[in-house]
DNA sequence: CCTCAAAATGAAATCGTTTACATCCATATG
DNA sequence: CATATGGATGTAAACGATTTCATTTTGAGG
């Protein structure tokens, strides 16, 4: 395994020159230039990542927190980002905290050990006080679960508005009865999907039903089959649902599906994020599009300015309501 | 951003004694020990592993080659591998290759440049005879997809043995007219699976029907949709479905509902690989159930060892079939 | 109190790059 | 021909850890 010192002897010059060849550097002239990119084809020579990365205080690596990596709304953002990343010579690091503080803190430790340049966070349960204090000294990006407290820096969508054109789309097609299946209120998105929600009741005139609003702890599949459950078992049953993730909306879907009612006829579902599922489904699913491709490319972008210490703003994406057979 | 020297310094001692401390020899008297620990608190100190890895020439980042994110069946795998990588001080980097040689090509070349330590292919297009190069340099583990001649060390199951037991099922429970979803035959587990299921065939004295078997270009969903409306169309209509993948299987239950027929009372339909989504279709999939987890632990264990200079044997899991709705 | 082995510590080399600075050389110019 | 100029190249010092080998300190045993 040949280093940077062979070649420069192999090819008769000093390892600075070699160096600059390497980086393409146009201060070195032709001839001494393939003088060294020959000696380097002749000895299979491959620069190492440690010294340079050493030397040059970074690692070229991006990491990436998700709670889990089974839920496909974070895959379609994972791909932005790696787009991005890679094309900027970076690599990310993909790490499920599964929303626990200890996996957190190992992947918070690669960053202060220097093996990773920079987070983008996209765990809604994360400690928003650790990251905080970290993004003091570090590069840190929030990717569509944010806190604004926090200061830092966050690529996401209008939560509050999305909900409401979904609800609304509901009212439109006839519904007064729309139950809410949300997550955990101390999340910011389900707050705010929440006020989507009652804003879109408010205005046509639909009394608030708290029995109608159902908190799951996750937004799994089986999750959404047991709010479903809950929700079929009350008296004045809902006549659709509104799930704030589209693995609920599924769960509940499935439900429905086999307490013997029918989707969209007695029961309609919207459900919310487009993951490629939401179409494989039967019937397939009302749902509300995040761009989630260019949440990504956008977040990658933003951490990489910031790590190369620029001012980043925050974004708020557009989103889209993408009406299928489910309603 | 304090480093090593400046601890020494702090702790009236040596950069030896602390690098001591810090990997935790015990040649060091817990009076200095004590000091040390004291300046490293002080320092807010956290060793750099770029000064680390490039001394150790080892980077700690094991490279996993998969050729889509989007495909669950790999994420069970990768957290097996996950859970062994963190348990033994390493990382993983997800690498989504696209089945695109020349995405595959940047990332072979992050364990040339020293950034990744090995590699878990799990791609079954991957460039063999690059790899087989890179593995007499590199570590190289083989997982799920293998070849057989590059000497690569591999973990898999028995594909062959897998496939005949889910056709040998739908011959069991009155099928003779039995369609085999495949994937392009240059793969071997493909190869494995045709066998397996003309086996059992045989065994029952069903003639071979050459129509009967599909061969789809990749293994999403789209395609089994594809592939179904094929098989709808023959003439002497299978009544059964065996997909070597359960993301085709999902499509082919589609498309038949959509058709208007009924799963499994007009046809029935056999996935494989027991993904998540799996049990959330309507109806369940019976599919083979292939101990992802597992084998990534397994994969994981097999690379750590080879790059510990260790000889690793190579692996067979079992499977198992799981029965539910769709037979 | 001396001796000596064992334990504790330190000095310095090393891993493989990049880069600031110094140096060399060729060429153009007067 | 001497000299200034600028381009091409080299020297050596970082980057931040680990580890070998040498040296010092410690403590037990006589």
């Amino acid at each position: 395994m040949a280093n940077i010192q062979q070649v420069a002897k192999q090819a008769g010059v000093s390892v600075a020159t070699v160096s600059r060849v390497l980086n393409g550097q146009n201060t070195v002239s032709s001839k001494t230039r393939i003088k060294v990119e020959e000696a380097i084809k002749n000895l299979n020579y491959e620069p190492s990542m440690l010294g340079r990365n050493l030397r040059n205080s970074e690692s070229r690596i991006l990491l990436i927190l998700i709670p889990s990596i089974s839920n496909p709304f974070y895959l379609e953002i994972i791909k932005g980002i790696e787009q991005v990343a890679l094309s900027q010579n970076y690599n990310i690091l993909l790490c499920e905290t599964d929303s626990n503080p200890e996996k957190e803190n190992i992947y918070f430790d690669l960053v202060r050990k220097k093996m990773a340049d920079g987070i983008i966070s996209m765990d809604p349960a994360v400690n928003i006080d650790t990251l905080k204090e970290l993004a003091e000294k570090y590069s840190i990006i929030q990717c569509s679960e944010y806190n604004l407290d926090s200061g830092i820096p966050y690529v996401s969508i209008d939560n509050e508005e999305a909900s409401y054109r979904a609800v609304k789309h509901l009212i439109q097609i006839g519904h007064k009865k729309i139950a809410l299946m949300n997550s955990d209120e101390k999340f910011l998105y389900a707050r705010q999907r929440e006020m989507g929600y009652q804003r879109a009741l408010e205005e046509h005139g639909i009394p608030l039903n708290e029995d109608y609003i159902i908190y799951t702890k996750h937004l799994g599949f089986e999750h959404g089959q047991q709010a479903m459950k809950k929700i079929l078992a009350i008296q004045d049953r809902p006549t659709a649902i509104f799930a704030v993730s589209d693995l609920l909306a599924i769960g509940a879907l499935k439900e429905i599906n086999a307490s013997g009612l029918h989707v969209p006829n007695d029961v309609a579902v919207v459900g919310f994020d487009k993951i490629d599922f939401s179409s494989m489904t039967n019937p397939t699913l009302t749902t509300i599009a995040q761009p989630m491709f260019k949440m990504g490319t956008v977040a990658g972008e933003m951490l990489i300015d910031k790590i190369r210490g620029e001012h980043v703003d925050n974004v708020i994406l557009n989103h889209e309501l993408v009406l299928r057979e489910s309603t």
